[in-house]
DNA sequence: GCGGTGATAGAT
DNA sequence: TCTATCACCGCC
């Protein structure tokens, strides 16, 4: 929002993430995600999401088991499931609760940062690590924001990247992405 | 296409 | 302790 000549950002209370993972996905979309480094912040406009469901859904983490990396998968909505992956990449999630969450897959940056077009290239570009596991994301250092939300006819629904494994899962409309973005994956 | 990298979970 | 697995990326 503008007012007057400074840009404000509102933090999105964590009660807009108490919704079901699939709704939660779409309402993302358009909304920011923030992350404050050494007192600047970090800023990107969502354009891709995927919902994992829960402990039923073959993707998500939570179909293994509640264990300690799973844990905050189960815990109030609004708090940052934030995992390793290939010993190389972040990935961060907005928790809905019941073990399920959202992984934010691309952003479209709003301050200078690097390549966001990907779940592991947007932690790096926003400096987002382990650290931030459970991290309730309606305060600094990281929170959501409003955004403006997507017209439903700019959102396309796809299968999620990178889930073979998780057999008819695997083909599931879970991805949600504003398609008139050019900063998607792949 | 293929290799790097390390936390995790479950087996041994 | 060991090993298989993995919501990926960058370079070939």
């Amino acid at each position: 929002m503008r007012r007057g000549t400074f840009v404000t950002v509102t933090p999105l209370p964590r009660s807009f993430c108490a919704r079901s993972p699939e709704r939660l996905a779409r309402a993302l979309l358009g909304q920011l995600l923030v992350h404050v480094v050494r007192g600047r912040p970090r800023v990107g406009r969502i354009v891709e999401t995927e919902a994992y469901l829960g402990p039923h859904d073959l993707a998500c983490h939570s179909a293994k088991g509640r264990t300690p990396r799973t844990e905050v998968m189960f815990g109030p909505p609004g708090h940052a499931y934030v995992y390793l992956i290939y010993g190389l990449h972040h990935c961060v999630n907005v928790v809905t609760g019941d073990g399920a969450a959202v992984l934010v897959r691309a952003l479209e940056p709003l301050t200078p940062l690097g390549r966001t077009d990907g779940p592991g290239r947007l932690t790096r570009a926003l400096g987002i690590g382990l650290s931030r596991n459970a991290h309730p994301l309606d305060r600094a250092p990281l929170f959501l924001a409003e955004g403006v939300t997507v017209s439903s006819r700019h959102v396309e629904r796809t299968e999620r990247i990178g889930v073979d494994y998780a057999g008819e899962w695997a083909k599931a409309p879970l991805r949600f992405v504003d398609r008139r973005s050019k900063h998607l994956s792949r």
